[in-house]
RNA sequence: GCACCCGUAGCUCAGUUGGAUAGAGCGCUGCCCUCCGAAGGCAGAGGUCAUAGGUUCGAAUCCUAUCGGGUGUACCA
């Protein structure tokens, strides 16, 4: 794609008296029939010319020779359009496709850095609810992006395992009679059922929150039973969210939690000291930040115990030193941003010129209706929001009935089942920009139809069958000749077209890295499906008189959806 | 009050370093399986891009104000 705008740029600029870079970056794609493969808008070359657009595009088309690979140069409008020529175009795409394989799209721009990525990073003790869906699969598809980008990865759980929370817990646990005995058959329903009686109790027992208070200190300071207790909780969640993650396909480099800085929150005491940032009120330490419009971080409360803020702050200086990130990007929700304002602040007023690289990737909200019928926050504790688990299962429940009904062969296969449900789940979260609040509605939630995950993976089912009939497996293209390819057999509107979309692709790949959000590749997916359906539906592969033609376009078409289902993390299924 | 985010078709949303005639899906009206998978394709209806100003040759896109919705705002994470 910039080989084309190179070209046309070559061309363009010394007619023009622009840079090469002025007339690449100007140039569009255009929307309509008609208007070509390219264009070159003539607007802003009216002042310097003083002369009418219409009049530029019309001189400069009639002047210029179309660049090597175009067949045409038409003015419109006060565009100058470019027309490709078809074969070559698709000489050129299709080859390069063939050749790269999965690694068509790969760019340098991260090569010799380092990224951190935070991501999903839940709570220890509680149900992953459908909300973490949201930032877990936002965080996973980015790391795969910034890998696709030559960036070294480092993807981290934070977990939440540290915090007044575990006082809860403990305090709960103990107030039920609950010993050593009971923690061997413990589960994360058990966990879950005690935070909920703890809010229940602590309705009628105000005291109760001090008394949680009360012991996440004395767990902080070391207390053995309670750090056992803690230790175990821990491990129980662990578990389930493992179990989870690999049925979303999703892993991590390090789970490395709170806790784990929990005895480093000294050294950032001290560095914050010498500094002289820290300042008493109200019985806390804190770092006054109210020159800079903000509230202040509360870095110890009035009990010495710790908070998630100075925690986070030795976080970020245990992965700077360790990692020497070029960028650390915490993928968290919308709704923690003023905290991220604050530590980001804090890194600075520090003496830590990396703060720069340590960027917020917040994502909107996932909306639940409450009694009243408003749209708010779900609450896991209250039972409000839904459990990713009991969406999972509803979903794949459904779908093994669908399957049931169009394809007798796949019948009553789970595991198949479960990966069109992850794959409806996921593409809905991410086929909109990260920053929009969803509303969570089941039928909406458990709807599979139109522009949805199992839609896109239904198109790349139809080109691994077509291979499969061919005689072919679905990751052929490497094996596959271009010797003898009649180039200009591949003219069918939807051939073009397809050809056409799937060059896009190693651009959608650094618009989703620039933009921090796996939209724009999403969407990418959609538009390969829409090209693929209606490629199959125009073009007849087997035994056409063009079959060797169209085969390798399914194959290259295989090739680049695949690609692009692996960065959004939408298992890419060979039937269905 | 202040801060962050959102407002595009009846509903859910794409489109955003400013470019030509604003696009999908769902729902609605029809059509297409002796044809590699119909979880599909084709056609139709549906829009003052929240509102009002401004910048510009050009604004859904940038700036300002207003309205509406979500979230956060000192000892939870």
């Amino acid at each position: 794609m910039t080989t084309f705008k190179r070209d046309i740029a070559a061309v363009v600029a010394p007619a023009t008296g622009l840079t090469l870079e002025a007339v690449e970056s100007a140039i569009t794609l255009p929307q309509h029939e008609g208007q070509g493969d390219f264009s070159f808008p003539c607007f802003p070359l009216a002042k310097s010319l003083r002369k009418a657009p219409a009049a530029i595009a019309a001189e400069l088309a009639k002047t210029l020779q179309p660049p090597p690979g175009f067949t045409k140069i038409e003015a419109l409008n006060g565009y100058l359009n470019f027309f490709v020529d078809k074969p070559d175009f698709a000489r050129r795409v299709l080859s390069e496709i063939a050749r790269s394989e999965a690694a068509y799209g790969d760019n340098g721009l991260g090569t010799g850095k380092r990224t951190v990525i935070d991501f999903s990073s839940p709570n220890m003790g509680k149900e992953l609810a459908f909300h973490h869906l949201r930032g877990t699969m936002i965080g996973n598809s980015l790391s795969k992006v910034y890998r696709k980008c030559g960036y070294e990865v480092v993807r981290v759980n934070h977990l939440g395992d540290w915090g007044t929370s575990y006082g809860k817990l403990i305090v709960m646990f103990l107030r039920e009679g609950l010993g050593e005995a009971d923690l061997s058959g413990l589960t994360l329903e058990k966990l879950n059922a005690l935070y909920r009686s703890f809010d229940a109790a602590s309705k009628q027992d105000p005291g109760l929150e001090d008394e949680a208070r009360r012991v996440f200190a004395q767990l902080e300071s070391g207390d053995g039973w309670f750090r056992r207790l803690w230790s175990v909780f821990r491990d129980v969640t662990l578990d389930e969210l493992k179990r989870l993650y690999s049925i979303l396909g999703v892993g991590f480099d390090i789970y490395m939690g709170e806790a784990f800085f929990a005895d480093r929150v000294d050294d950032v005491v001290g560095l914050l000291q010498a500094r002289n940032l820290l300042k008493e009120s109200q019985g806390a330490v804190v770092v006054d930040l109210s020159a800079f419009d903000m509230p202040p971080a509360l870095i110890r409360k009035s009990d010495g115990s710790t908070l998630y803020i100075t925690r986070d702050i030795a976080a970020a200086l245990y992965r700077h030193t360790e990692y020497g990130f070029a960028r650390c990007f915490y993928v968290v929700d919308n709704g923690q941003s003023l905290h991220f304002q604050q530590l980001f602040k804090v890194l600075e007023l520090m003496g830590n010129e990396w703060h720069r690289q340590c960027e917020h990737i917040p994502f909107g909200l996932v909306l639940h209706k409450s009694e009243e019928g408003n749209w708010e926050k779900g609450k896991t504790r209250t039972g409000q929001a839904s459990l990713l688990k009991d969406v999972l299962e509803a979903a794949s429940e459904k779908i093994l009935g669908i399957m049931a009904e169009k394809n007798p062969e796949v019948a009553g296969n789970s595991k198949l089942a479960m990966e069109i449900a992850v794959g409806a789940l996921v593409f809905s979260e991410l086929k909109n920009r990260r920053l929009n609040d969803i509303r969570f509605e089941w039928d909406q939630a458990l709807s599979f139809e139109g522009d949805s995950g199992p839609y896109v993976q239904n198109a790349h089912v139809r080109l691994c069958s077509i291979l499969r009939k061919a005689g072919l497996s679905p990751a052929s293209l490497a094996s596959m000749t271009l010797e003898g390819i009649r180039w200009e057999l591949l003219k069918e509107a939807s051939a073009v077209d397809l050809i056409d979309t799937l060059a896009q692709f190693p651009d959608k790949v650094a618009v989703s890295m620039e933009s921090r959000d796996p939209c724009p590749l999403a969407q990418y997916a959609l538009s390969i499906a829409d090209g693929v359906h209606r490629f199959v539906h125009e073009c007849r592969v087997l035994g056409s008189s063009k079959e060797k033609e169209r085969l390798l376009l399914v194959a290259a078409a295989r090739s680049v959806l695949g690609s692009a289902l692996d960065l959004i993390g939408v298992p890419a299924i060979e039937s269905m």
